[in-house]
DNA sequence: CTTGACCTTCGCTTACACTCTAAGGTTTAT
DNA sequence: ATAAACCTTAGAGTGTAAGCGAAGGTCAAG
């Protein structure tokens, strides 16, 4: 199949089937006379890979090192799998940490503003951030 | 005092003191004749105000709109601080959500897959991502 | 008189994932 | 035959956020 075509089967656009081609991502198995890439069905299962993969939340380069496993299970062993959703996880476990702290911090200013149409001169949120 | 002195005790560099200058969020009040940058009292309260509201998550654009109320309180009412703030609160709880989900998916990935030397045939997170 | 602090302006940085452009070649439908 | 739709390439641009760096010049203190 064209480019056009394994756009439309993965829901990835040209465009970035391309780009991703030039990241090493995912290559056309073949190419016409004149040129143009040739998709097999390996091609689309590699590319619903990359789609469900980012929607796992992780990034193209984490998308690619599993892609390297799955192209060559033999050579690869589960650590490396597990290892790298593991850091994910420990890495988005952080993020929220991060959030909850704001969020925390963000109510307590919010809880103590009475929210009204009264004038800001004694406004406890803007008096949380003036004061010492 | 000069711009290296509200530096030191805001906490935020000389070079950041321009660039927020550039952008609308703290101008010096004075120029000396030599046109150095003279910064009052105020001038320091409104750079730790900036300080503080940078440290409970706002951004520059969100602080300006702050600073904004904060110099003409009795111009603005308190809804409007709140109003800043819910948002922020709403965004972040977004951000949260999904990054929970996120670590959902990846915890389930990760709680079959056995993770130890094994060749990655049968790795059952590549054949996550790999099936419909 | 020298050195360090200050001034302005412009562009670069980091990070990620695209997205578009230009200029040209190919295929298909009418 | 010809126009629309498709394909190719390299390379540049986009967007977001908050700055940082460097060049080239002025000013002040010891």
């Amino acid at each position: 199949m064209k480019i056009s075509d394994l756009a439309e089967r993965s829901g990835i656009s040209a465009h970035t089937l391309r780009y991703y081609e030039k990241t090493g991502l995912l290559s056309a198995s073949q190419r016409s006379e004149s040129n143009y890439r040739i998709y097999s069905q390996d091609d689309l299962t590699t590319a619903k890979f990359i789609k469900r993969s980012k929607a796992c939340g992780f990034s193209l380069a984490e998308t690619a090192t599993l892609l390297a496993i799955k192209h060559d299970k033999s050579q690869h062993i589960c650590a490396e799998a597990k290892f790298i959703t593991s850091t994910k996880i420990t890495d988005i476990t952080q993020q929220i940490t991060q959030l909850k702290q704001m969020q925390k911090t963000l109510q307590q200013l919010e809880r103590y503003c009475c929210g009204g149409q009264e004038s800001a001169e004694f406004c406890s949120i803007i008096a949380a951030l003036e004061k010492e």
